[in-house]
DNA sequence: TAGAACGTATCGCATAATGATACGAACGAA
DNA sequence: TTCGTTCGTATCATTATGCGATACGTTCTA
């Protein structure tokens, strides 16, 4: 009986503390892109009343995780928040030991090598190795791509049960990128399938045009996908067939070797 | 009238939301470095009673921001933490328009480039870029060093009141990290105020042993610091003196013109 | 096998969060 | 100027909501 679950008439159990979610909320309300919020725009977007937006932006601004500006008065994000993002990166095991294991990856091709993780309907990536040549600037750790169109997302669904892969897929919003993004359900499930049998998947300008990416999952000791390796090349450069038969080979001995590590340790952290 | 400010009871302004904070502790705790957390660990660093590290670790897990180990019963961060720093990264204006000024600083001296802010009484790094031929994974972005006893923290120091500078003094714990680090305070408003004069300020060896670094603070229309742009090198490589008469005269360059920019935005995103 | 430590579940109580309301300042239109 | 609107701020009575003592069951370990 696990924590009286949704069994709670407000769907959300006993123990749910309602002000933390709000507070999240007002937090949350940054994630739309919009850089300088008022406290009109919060109440908007968190869809809370004047009083509790007013009392959720003070208290974070008491706290240092929104700052204010005294003329405008409207509220950003601080530097703060990045203290999260540094204590995820510590603490995932993964992070850690894959590091090394991508760079020679990216040694042996010259191609973008990325690790990604699922979180709910998304991949989130959390290492990013550029293209040798590329842009100076990191690509962002920690963008979003749909699990259901990217190679790295139909990599890791490609070691979960079926009915997990049900409930991500239900949950997903299945709208298109470009004209070649695979949207329906069923050539989804097919490429996943096929992904199982492989060991790695291809998608095909399905997020981004010009894009190949080539990727496989990282498993535990139970099998189970706990990561994802992907590698990004241009169309202009490459070919499906190219990559099976050049990349393929070297990815999938990287996420073998990853995938034997994990084996070793008991737990593994921060999965969806 | 600041909103009611501190003038409560308990210290906190009527507006304060206890749980929220309560919540957010109880994050805060895998800032210590530990990645698994039991119940126990969290009520132990939070200080919270066993009720509420059980409220607030479940609600934090049924929001998706911690990740609960079934057979351990342990916590971690989720890799949605990251969200917060991509928001961050995008909202914050001197990020988008520094990038281009750094990579060409960089590219002018082949020496690791960093934009940093100023939160409480550290610095954290918002854009690294690594020496020439250094590791290919970049240094992690939202570290934090003290603002007392580094060059970005001095020069972003030096364009800031005397008031605030004594406050951020009088907060920080002024300890050393190396022989060289310098921790009495006198020495510390010397620099400071060498640096107002000069533009610049320079860090020997005081937080890593054969680290040099040169920093220069970047200001808004009304002269006041809102961030710091540093370079750092070895002492294998350089020498003081090399760095004033070769760097500096570029970075002053790099940090002018980033000001200047700032003068005609309205709103300098997430001060300290 | 006893005992301790831990995670989980329950429940009555009082605090602390709530949200309606009112105030004042800033802005624009007439 | 003088309205009228919008926005941020402040107040306060009400009660929902978070609180914390307590009890239960499981897992270690000694």
């Amino acid at each position: 009986m696990p924590l009286r679950g949704e069994a709670d008439a407000d769907g959300r159990g006993q123990l749910f503390v309602g002000s933390l979610e709000k507070g999240l909320r007002v937090l949350s309300a940054f994630l739309t892109g919009e850089a300088h919020l008022s406290l009109s725009d919060i109440r908007e977007i968190t869809k809370l009343d004047k009083s509790a937006a007013q009392r959720f932006a003070y208290t974070l601004h008491a706290l240092g995780y929104l700052h204010k500006d005294p003329n405008t008065r409207r509220y950003t994000l601080s530097a703060k928040m990045l203290d999260w993002s540094v204590a995820y990166m510590q603490s995932d095991h993964l992070i850690q030991v894959a590091g090394p294991h991508l760079v020679n990856l990216h040694e042996e091709t010259r191609q973008a090598v990325n690790l990604s993780r699922l979180v709910d309907t998304d991949v989130i990536y959390v290492i990013r190795i550029p293209a040798r040549r590329a842009r100076l600037l990191s690509p962002i750790v920690g963008e979003r791509v749909p699990a259901f169109c990217t190679a790295s997302g139909r990599a890791i669904l490609s070691r979960r049960s079926d009915e997990e892969v049900a409930t991500i897929l239900d949950r997903s919003h299945l709208a298109p990128f470009t004209p070649r993004t695979i949207c329906d359900r069923r050539s989804i499930l097919a490429r996943i399938a096929a992904a199982r049998q492989v060991g790695y998947t291809i998608a095909e300008e399905e997020c981004l045009p010009g894009e190949l990416t080539i990727a496989a999952p990282i498993v535990n000791a139970d099998g189970r996908s706990i990561g994802g390796v992907n590698m990004s090349m241009t169309t202009r450069d490459w070919t499906p067939e190219r990559m099976r038969a050049e990349l393929a080979p070297v990815l999938l001995q990287t996420v073998a070797a990853l995938s034997n590590l994990q084996g070793s340790r008991v737990a593994a952290p921060a999965l969806s």
